[in-house]
DNA sequence: CATTAACTGTGAAATTTTTCACAATTATTT
DNA sequence: AAATAATTGTGAAAAATTTCACAGTTAATG
C-alpha cells in the first residue's frame, strides 16, 4: 500500500465533504467548479479550498511531478467549462481518501432513527454496503420490508466477524449504547459512527469512533449565535 | 450586552461538547472531574482542556483578576474531590457559551427521523424548547401524540414569527429542504441543523447552518480509516 | 492575433492552535 | 509537621493551518 504523507485532519474533513458535494454537483449534470462555486457551496473560502486541493498532487503516481510543475487538476481562464472537472476531480480526491473500494457497515438499533437511516438512498449507492442490521425486537426486526439482511441483536458477534464489517452505526437507546459499542469491538468493528447521546469508552486505538450529538450541535450553534449577539449589541 | 472576546472557534466547539459531558457526569452522582478523566472521556489531550478552560476566566465580572492570579475554577491536589467541581464548572461554560436562557427550536419534517428527534429527553430538560413541529401530512399529524405542539407545514412562517423561534431543524426529504430553509430564513430563522443531504443555500449571513451528514461522517471515517491502513501496512 | 477575463496553483507570511514544562496548590499520608 | 502525590493554570515555544498575493494559464472576445 503506498505511504502518502497523511494529510492535515482539517484538509481531510473537508474533502471528505467535498467529496459528496462533487456527486450532487454531478447528478446536476454540471461538467466543473471553480473554487469560488465551491466556496459559497461549502462555507469554505476559495483559497482554501484550492490549498486543500493541492495536497491531491502527492503520491500521484508514475508522472513524475518534479518541484515546480503543477497539478494540473483544475483548468484556469475564463469560460463555462473552467475550473475543475467534476469527474476527475472527484476520482482523485476518493483515490487520496481511500473512497474507491466499497467499505462494509452494519446498523445497530431498528427503532424510528434506525429505519430513518436504513431508508437513505446511500445504500444503493454502491460506495458503502449495508450488510446487515440488527434489533432486539424480534416483533420490529418482522415487520419491517427492506432488502437489508436483519438479524437478531445476538447474533451481532457472528455476523459482523463473518463478513469483516468494518463501520458500525450505532442507533440504540442510551442505556444499551456502551455494551453495543464494546460487541461492536470484540468483534472486530474498525468504526463507530453513534447516534446515542452517550460518551463511548472505547479502549483499542484501532477503532475510531465519530459522535452525531443533537445537543452537541445546538450548544455549538447557540454559541456561535450568542457571540453574535454580543458583537451585534 | 458584555463583549467577552470570542473564544477560538476549536476552543468554543470542545467547550459546548464538554457542557452536555459535564451533565452526563453530574447525573451518575460525581461532584468533580479532573483534566485527565476529561482527556479520556472525550478524546482531547488534557492539556487542551485545561488550556481551553482558561479561556473562562475572561469577562469573569468584577473579581479583578490581576494578571498572574488564577481563575480558580479547578482545586489542584491529590485525593478525591481534587479537579473541577462540576456544577461550578458547567455553570461557568454555560455562561460563558451563552447557554443560560432558553432558546427556542422547532422541527420540520415528522417522517422517521423528525420522530426520533421529537422523542429526545433533551426537550425535556428546559434549556432548549422545542415550540413547534411541521409536516406537510394531516395524517402524520394527526397520528402521533406528543405534548410538543404540531402543526401543519403551511403555518410555518406564521409559527416561527410569532414565538419568534431561532433554532430549526430540517428534516425533510432532499428534495423540500433548500425550500424550507429559505421559508424558515424569510421567518426569521437564525440558526439551521440540517440533516437532509443537501447543500443548503443560505445566503443572509445572520443565518447560521450546521449540516449533520451521514454521507459525510462515513468518508470522514473511511479516510481516517484508509491512512491508518497506510502506516500498518 | 492581441487582449481580456476568469481562473488555478503555490511558496511564503501571517495567524491560530496546540503542546510543553513546570511553578503553585492542597488533601492525604507518614 | 513534613513529606508526598496529584492536580491546576499558564506564559512561552512549537506546530499546524490559513491567508495572501500574484505569476501563470487558457478560452473567449474584439
Ligand atoms: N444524534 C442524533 O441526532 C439523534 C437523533 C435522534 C435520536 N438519537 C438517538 O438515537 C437512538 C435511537 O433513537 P430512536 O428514536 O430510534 O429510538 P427507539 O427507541 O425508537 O429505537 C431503539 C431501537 O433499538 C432497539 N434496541 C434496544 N436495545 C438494543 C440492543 N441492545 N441491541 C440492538 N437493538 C436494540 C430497540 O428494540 C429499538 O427498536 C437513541 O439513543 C436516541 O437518543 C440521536
Ligand atoms: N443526517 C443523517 O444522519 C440522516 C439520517 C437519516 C435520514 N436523514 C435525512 O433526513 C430526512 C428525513 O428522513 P426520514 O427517514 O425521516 O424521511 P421520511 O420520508 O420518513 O419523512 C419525511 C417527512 O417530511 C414530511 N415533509 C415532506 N415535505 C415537507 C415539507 N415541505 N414541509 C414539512 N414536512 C414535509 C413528510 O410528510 C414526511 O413525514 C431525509 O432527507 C433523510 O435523507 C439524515
Amino acid at each position: 500500500m503506498k505511504k502518502d504523507s497523511t494529510l492535515p485532519p482539517p484538509t481531510l474533513e473537508r474533502l471528505a465533504r467535498l467529496y459528496v458535494l462533487l456527486g450532487k454537483l454531478q447528478n446536476q449534470g454540471l461538467q466543473a467548479v471553480s473554487s469560488k462555486r465551491l466556496s459559497e457551496l461549502l462555507g469554505v473560502p476559495d483559497h482554501t479550498i484550492r490549498k486543500d486541493l493541492s495536497f491531491l498532487r502527492e503520491g500521484l503516481g508514475t508522472e513524475q511531478l518534479t518541484g515546480k510543475e503543477k497539478t494540473g487538476v483544475g483548468k484556469p481562464g475564463s469560460g463555462l467549462g473552467r475550473g475543475y472537472p467534476l469527474e476527475s476531480l472527484r476520482v482523485l480526491i476518493g483515490a487520496k481518501l481511500g473512497l474507491t473500494h466499497p467499505r462494509t457497515a452494519c446498523l445497530v438499533g431498528l427503532g424510528n432513527l434506525g429505519v430513518a437511516i436504513l431508508n437513505r438512498r446511500i445504500w444503493q449507492e454502491g460506495v458503502y454496503r449495508l450488510v446487515a442490521a440488527f434489533d432486539l425486537s424480534e416483533n420490529r426486526l418482522e415487520l419491517l420490508s427492506t432488502k437489508i439482511p436483519l438479524y437478531h441483536a445476538r447474533e451481532l458477534e457472528g455476523v459482523v466477524r463473518k463478513y469483516r464489517i468494518e463501520i458500525g452505526i450505532l442507533t440504540v437507546p442510551p442505556e444499551a449504547a456502551q455494551e453495543t459499542a464494546d460487541r461492536l469491538v470484540r468483534a472486530g468493528i474498525r468504526g463507530i459512527i453513534n447516534f446515542a447521546p452517550v460518551v463511548l469508552t472505547v479502549k483499542s486505538n484501532r477503532v475510531l469512533v465519530r459522535n452525531v450529538s443533537l445537543a452537541g450541535e445546538l450548544n455549538i450553534l447557540s454559541a456561535y449565535l450568542y457571540q453574535q449577539e454580543d458583537v451585534d449589541g
